[in-house]
DNA sequence: GTGCAATCGATATTTTTTTATCGATAAAAT
DNA sequence: ATTTTATCGATAAAAAAATATCGATTGCAC
């Protein structure tokens, strides 16, 4: 996941924009058409168009046409290069649970270049059973089959007061990067990723963007 | 949620922040600490000291004190009205899928300042159950029932297909405000707020820094 | 074919965000 | 009491990101 030689020269908030493009595309791509502009993306994503050139302008391969834009095709092919949606990584997940249940089931993730390889609970009513087709480990496993599996990252979906030991015994077990949905901070060495899917923060955002709108209307 | 008055002096990446000092002070308050370093906070949350203290400096009331530092219960305060998690605000939920089921499930959000007050979804099976003592409504009812409990914040965990329609009719009942868990980009007028909860792009942001530190270690 | 309009890419400017520097201060140590 | 040290807050500098400007190009309409 994520072509190592080029991802390094793109802007942390280029890549943050990439994946709404990447859907923008498609959808544009299933509806038939051809070719985009830059003026057509920007208006339908809210964004200016100048940043956008200058996005696609570092992914991108191929130029622009002027009056036309760009090539759909072409630029679903550079995302995909660049995020590395078309070749799988491999990943376990931690936590059976309401949430962890609903990520394990989610099969959008293979198009984003993720595999689910095992799922770990402690629960022994659901140790052994499967969620969506892959089977869940005693997390007692994690260390030992993380290793085995050679599996790079791990996503965390337990409660928050297990979390930080789940962390540590997937990163004894060789994990190099987090993807956590717990809601806490979690105490990690320099050499590993984590990234929170904070939800706290989304809802965070969100409430000003409505404080902002609601204002302007007084 | 979110105080009117001061959440606009903040800047979108200060906010983004807050949730996570938010939760390392509730920590540290629970160890019984009673004051901070920014220096602490910086190290912990692998943030610059100085940021750190600028970002206090414009949500707090009080100055920390050299030696010492900042008095971690009024920054808990500080941070729970600008992001206004004392004040609880109404939000509906549409689809009681797995994703949908756990968000509902999630108790969580009331520390938030979030209260889900209905859920909808548009399977038979489902209407009239409940999901964590909430009431699953016919998606028919969407419109008239925000209307009637005069909600500003609609929750979307319905398969991408269905997302745009679900939007559609939440904001013909008056939302105003939309946290999107589909994996789709939404088509919406000026005045609406939007937060995509967008995995995607948590997921490539994740894979850049590992891809980082993989480079790095080579 | 000619002219118009849309679009590009490059460069420049502005804004925002992050980081560095440094004197002042207050607690702790001597 | 004096010194040391950790920390702050303010200001300055640097870096990163977003936006504006503009000449060049190309398809499309006439």
């Amino acid at each position: 996941m994520g072509n190592n030689k080029e991802i390094q020269n793109v802007s942390k908030a280029t890549i943050g924009r990439l994946p709404a493009y990447h859907r923008y595309l498609k959808e544009k791509e299933a509806a038939g058409e051809k070719t985009v502009s830059s003026t057509a993306i920007a208006e339908e994503l809210h964004l200016n168009a100048v940043q956008v050139r200058k996005d696609l302008s570092v992914i991108s391969t191929v130029a622009g046409k002027p009056k036309l834009g760009f090539e759909i095709a072409d630029l679903i092919g550079d995302i995909n290069r660049i995020l590395g949606y078309d070749n799988v990584t491999d990943a376990v997940l931690v936590g059976a649970g309401g949430l962890g249940s609903a990520l394990a089931g989610y099969d959008g993730f293979k198009n984003y270049g993720l595999n689910i390889v095992a799922v770990f609970d402690s629960d022994p009513e659901r140790i052994d059973k499967t969620v969506n087709g892959i089977r869940i480990f005693d997390a007692e496993q994690i260390r030992h089959l993380v290793r085995r599996l050679n599996v790079l990252i791990g996503i965390i979906a337990v409660p928050r007061g297990a979390a930080q030991q789940v962390a540590d015994e997937l990163i004894e077990g060789g994990v190099r990067a987090i993807w956590n949905f717990a809601p806490v901070h979690l105490n990690v060495p320099e050499n590993i990723a984590v990234k929170n899917e904070d939800m706290a923060a989304s809802l965070a955002i969100l409430s000003k963007r409505l404080a902002e709108i609601l204002i302007s209307e007084k």
